[in-house]
RNA sequence: GUCCUUGUAGUGUAGUGGCCUAUCACAUCUGACUUUCUAUCAGAAAACCGGAGUUCGAUUCUCCGCUAGGACGCCA
């Protein structure tokens, strides 16, 4: 087998969406996996929707992701460059083969049309099977959605504007060519391009390359994932902290299986699993919940103070200021204790207040405390205990607890959900004896009284 | 409208012409543990889209239907 060369070909029109981002994760698997090449190439032909932001997405969310291509932007290995914008010399070279061979011709409105084959054209794909169309009857009518009718069309398409600007099916396949690509995953959205791009292959006298379309990637209910759906787009699992490895790992479970019990695999063995024929054909629904489950999975990989600075970087990352005001050691050692229940790291958002705000508490929690007619005497009692504590530590904490149970003749857990009320104001939240234990003696303290107050007035 | 693709629990999946009263995981519910919990451990509930056909036998093969998705641009 010829050297294995796969690519992923993105347009810079937007953000990165999590369907590129797999994609790319595929081209690049199955390449590595054979040992060969992957290739990034920007298809920027279309300049009124390109945005140098865009570029910047795509880089950005592979880089992070950690698909290192051996040919592209800032790579080249001899068959750049690797910005569609930067090879027109190249399109009109090909264009004057085509013109001279009589496959394309310029049609009344100035465009470039190419001529298409009058005969039956077989695309043979890796998932989808193989189909065999007549571009000449297939293409000759167009769905109207005004009309909802079908038109007659030239099946002819075009592969260059009036303006003298390229199109995808034409800059694409040249490309392909020139880059060597001899493998190409996509999404199935290209499926029904591909009988063009094979006849084009066949009218430039390339050999073609093989076709794999892999599923689409939709919401959890089955529509299409736009940027404003959860996940769509790339950048929020970089800015909501995300482990790289934890976000390709979920990303190559949605439309590919090892076919057996795992899911939690260190990148190594996904690459020497990936192929073909562990790949599905039915689109993949989305699921956050999951892909976050797999993160707090990878979290709990990491050692305490790993945690603690990726915890602490994220915090930094998302400029606010409240982060920074709380000693630095208690900000730590609370990081530490919400360490287990945190999935993903926005979630320290939610556990932040239960450590490091003293008034208000959950209407909810409140009440449920305040239902125990028994309640404010033994946290009266608890508080007591709590005041004389003299090395304000969970052992010391915990003989309090003891002796405030013992006092009061009732077993801890009669008390303990009022105490979590007090102490952060929910009714849920991180263990309570570490969470007293790192907000110190006379601060939580005072909070308990206040909030008691409150619930009792 | 035409063409294409798909269909196993809510979600991602495994699997097979009879070992299928169908795998694993997330989510859900319950219990245990613990002082609490959104942690942990244990358990429960939950699916082969429908109809014909082939067959001794179909979730598995074929056809039809339906569902969902895609394509049909001087977008990519």
């Amino acid at each position: 087998m010829t050297q294995v060369r796969t690519r992923f070909a993105p347009s810079p029109t937007g953000y990165l969406h999590v369907g590129g981002a797999r994609t790319a994760l595929f081209n690049w698997l199955f390449a590595r996996h054979y040992g060969g090449e992957f290739v990034l190439r920007v298809e920027d032909t279309d300049a009124a929707r390109n945005t140098d932001e865009a570029v910047q997405a795509i880089f950005d969310g592979l880089r992070w992701l950690e698909l290192d291509w051996d040919a592209g932007p800032g790579k080249d290995d001899g068959r750049g460059p690797y910005f569609q914008s930067q090879r027109t010399d190249l399109y009109e070279r090909q264009l004057d083969l085509l013109m001279k061979a009589d496959r394309a011709y310029v049609d009344d409105g100035g465009a470039v049309r190419f001529r298409v084959p009058d005969e039956p054209v077989t695309v043979s794909d890796k998932i989808c099977g193989s189909r065999t169309v007549n571009l000449k009857e297939e293409g000759s009518t167009c769905y109207d959605p005004e009309t909802r009718q079908n038109v007659a069309v030239n099946p002819d398409f075009v592969i260059r504007r009036a303006d003298g600007s390229f199109l995808f099916h034409f800059v694409n396949v040249v490309d392909d060519i020139a880059m060597a690509i001899t493998h190409v995953i996509r999404g199935g959205d290209h499926l029904a391009n591909t009988p063009k791009h094979v006849a084009l292959f066949e009218a430039l006298g390339s050999p073609i390359p093989e076709f794999a379309h892999i599923p689409l990637i939709l919401n959890k209910n089955g529509s299409k994932m736009s940027k404003r759906d959860e996940g769509a787009s790339m950048d929020t699992y970089i800015r909501d902290g995300f482990l790289p490895s934890a976000v390709r790992n979920y990303l190559s479970l949605l439309g590919w299986s090892p076919k057996d019990d795992r899911e939690k695999m260190p990148i190594e063995d996904i690459i020497a699993l990936f192929d073909y024929d562990h790949l599905n054909h039915a689109n993949a629904k989305f699921d956050m919940e999951k892909c976050q489950w797999l993160n707090s999975q990878y979290l709990a990989d990491l050692d305490a103070g790993a945690f603690v600075k990726l915890a602490r970087d994220w915090m930094a990352s998302t400029g606010e200021q409240g982060w920074l005001q709380e000693n630095s050691a208690t900000v730590d050692a609370a990081l530490r204790v919400m360490r287990p229940k945190i999935k993903h790291l926005p979630e320290i958002r939610d556990h932040w207040p239960r450590f490091f705000v003293d008034d208000g508490i959950d209407l909810e929690a409140a009440a449920k405390v305040a239902a125990d007619p028994s309640a404010k005497l033994q946290l009266d009692v608890v508080l007591r205990h709590l005041a004389i504590v003299e090395h304000w530590n969970e052992d010391a904490i915990t003989e309090a607890l003891d002796a405030a149970a013992e006092e009061l003749g009732i077993k801890k857990g009669k008390f303990m959900f009022g105490l979590r009320v007090l102490a952060t104001g929910a009714a849920q939240g991180t263990d309570l004896l570490p969470t007293l234990a790192v907000v110190g003696s006379e601060r939580m303290l005072h909070r308990l009284g206040r909030r008691l107050a409150e619930i009792f007035p």
